[in-house]
RNA sequence: GCCGGCUUAGCUCAGUUGGUUAGAGCGCUAGAUUGUGGAUCUAGAGGUCCUCGGUUCGAGACCGAGAGCUGGUACCA
């Protein structure tokens, strides 16, 4: 035995988290519906490794002295740095630059998988997540992301999330550029300020982000934010702009026009934008499901052309009841330049990805709990130590005839084996002791009746005279009857 | 990174100006009930009061340092 002092703490490294089977069984629906629809769009499934060479990840390259900044990394026996990827954008524009010469361009795949951030984990925030993202590599056609919007509104609602209840907000890089042009930001540093700021609209409101346009602002928690030292006039036209974004795209549109238009990349944008509005009318994608909206932002310098968020739109609440803002449940948007960073070429690429159990979480809040049908297996009691073998018998029949079962196998008597029956959610308890041996029947009990008879029931002896849903059968009909009983349980509800 | 809060049983938490043997509820184990789930009753097990140092006759409580957790903020590919 151990001492106490050398005997390990049983807990698991922070921002790392356990999942049991009802969230699983969530994820992986959330999964299959949504590469049903990637499918459907003409996407192909790709899985890479979960480490990338450090310098194929991109700018957050491990350097001497902290080599773990942001990725979990670690040198090779070749000494050379890897990391676990941190998204699979990366590792497909590594994927697309080696793999360039045979692929078929433009090349649409869809992939999904955990991803690993070396950071400060937060609610609702991990160091390890599933992600699933989709993109297309080689076409600059605005037509490409137009797709990609309208495959992620498509996505999201096969996932489950009712049609109505998630937008995709669209934006354009380029007419951030020329809004800057126009509030006469010249500084790639003051520029970043204000996209920053802008990025917090939903979250801080004008005031907040006017402050941080200005002069700088002051949360709650006394942290001092520096602005970006805009003019009082620069920042109100920088608000006008991002304010723009209502009803349908093509009035946004010309709104936008009024304020961007006439810079070469404002023009530009709008003309992406125009496009890709043509394209989602096509689609069927209507400004309900998929509007212009200026406010958007996402990530900073990689991408270049048209970006979008989908957001949730409902009313959440968290554990406590309280409301709470839930945000954006995914992203994306055009990054021309990185596969650029293998080939030397500029390749045009443009995808949107989203988390898996944010999602997941997303539908929970949204009543949509498809989690809840996590029913145990029928159990078979063991009421005599020296037959197992005919208990085991019991359980193989069942299992081939498709029904989940399992044979008790602890060593407790059967009042513990009929509790753990009822934690596992168990549909049916087969019972075959002394008396059913002998008479060549099985007794079986229906574990649902019985939950819906207990709150009713005051009296032990009465509850245990009672024996609801107990029925006993030849052995012969054992299948055929565990399966009535089986196939009458409430999928979701157990109680 | 910056600012706050918290840390006592498996869980949620009490614990009086610093004073005997540190408590409750839930959960767990056993019994009431030897072949039956819920409820009830009874009994039991379960503690480095986060760690180290200091003050004191005496520290779970006060002081200092550290660690961990947590909330916000910054960053976010």
């Amino acid at each position: 035995m151990t001492s106490d002092a050398s005997r390990p703490e049983a807990r698991g490294p922070r921002g790392f988290i356990d999942r049991r089977a009802r969230d699983l069984a969530a994820e992986r629906r959330i999964l299959a519906a949504v590469a049903e629809v990637y499918e459907r769009y003409g996407f192909e499934a790709l899985d890479t490794g979960a480490f990338e060479y450090a310098d194929a990840l991109g700018k957050f390259l491990p350097d001497a002295d902290r080599p773990n900044e942001g990725v979990f990394a670690l040198q090779d026996d070749d000494e050379q740095w890897m990391a676990l990827r941190y998204d699979l954008t990366a590792p497909l524009a590594r994927f697309a630059a080696q793999n360039w010469e045979t692929l078929p361009k433009p090349f649409r795949r869809y992939a999904f998988g955990p991803v690993w951030r070396n950071e400060k984990p937060g609610p609702g925030r991990f160091r390890e997540f599933v992600q699933c993202d989709a993109d297309t590599v080689g076409s600059a056609r605005p037509e490409a992301d137009a797709e990609i919007i309208a495959m992620a509104v498509a996505g999201l609602e096969a996932a489950g999330l009712p049609a109505g209840s998630a937008i995709v907000k669209i934006n354009n890089r380029k007419l951030l550029n020329g809004l800057m042009t126009a509030a006469g930001v010249t500084s790639e540093v003051q520029k970043l300020v204000v996209l920053r700021a802008v990025d917090k609209l939903d979250r801080l409101g004008p005031d907040g982000v006017r402050l941080l346009l200005g002069e700088g602002r002051k949360d709650e928690s006394g942290d001092f934010t520096k602005g970006a030292g805009l003019t009082a006039a620069a920042a109100e036209r920088v608000l006008a702009f991002t304010a723009a974004g209502a009803g349908d795209r093509s009035g946004t549109l010309d709104r936008l026009a009024g304020v961007v238009g006439g810079s070469a990349e404002g023009d530009e944008g709008l003309a992406e934008l125009s496009a890709i509005d043509a394209a989602l009318t096509g689609l069927g994608v209507g400004a309900e499901r998929a509007a212009f909206d200026p406010s958007v932002v996402r990530g900073l310098e990689y991408y270049t052309g048209a970006v979008f968020e989908a957001e949730l739109l409902l009313q959440t609440t968290d554990d406590k009841g309280q409301p709470m803002r839930f945000g954006a449940i995914g992203g994306g948007g055009r990054y021309d330049d990185l596969v650029a960073r293998f080939t030397g070429e500029r390749t045009p690429a443009t995808g949107f990805s989203f988390g898996v159990s944010r999602l997941a979480a997303a539908l929970k809040a949204a009543g949509r709990d498809l989690a809840a049908d996590s029913r145990g297996p029928v159990v078979v009691l063991v009421l005599d130590q020296d037959r197992m073998a005919d208990y085991m018998a019991v359980a193989g029949e069942l299992r081939a005839a498709g029904i989940a079962s399992e044979v008790y196998l602890g060593t407790s008597g059967m009042r513990p084996q009929m509790k753990y029956a009822d934690r596992r959610l168990s549909p049916a308890a087969v019972i075959i002791g002394g008396d059913e041996f002998a008479a060549g029947t099985v007794t079986l009990k229906d574990l649902d009746l019985g939950r819906a008879l207990a709150s009713g029931v005051t009296d032990n002896a009465a509850w245990r005279a009672e024996r609801p849903g107990q029925m006993t059968v030849p052995r012969t009909e054992l299948v055929a009857a565990v399966r009535r009983i089986v196939s009458s349980a409430t999928p979701g509800d157990a109680a």
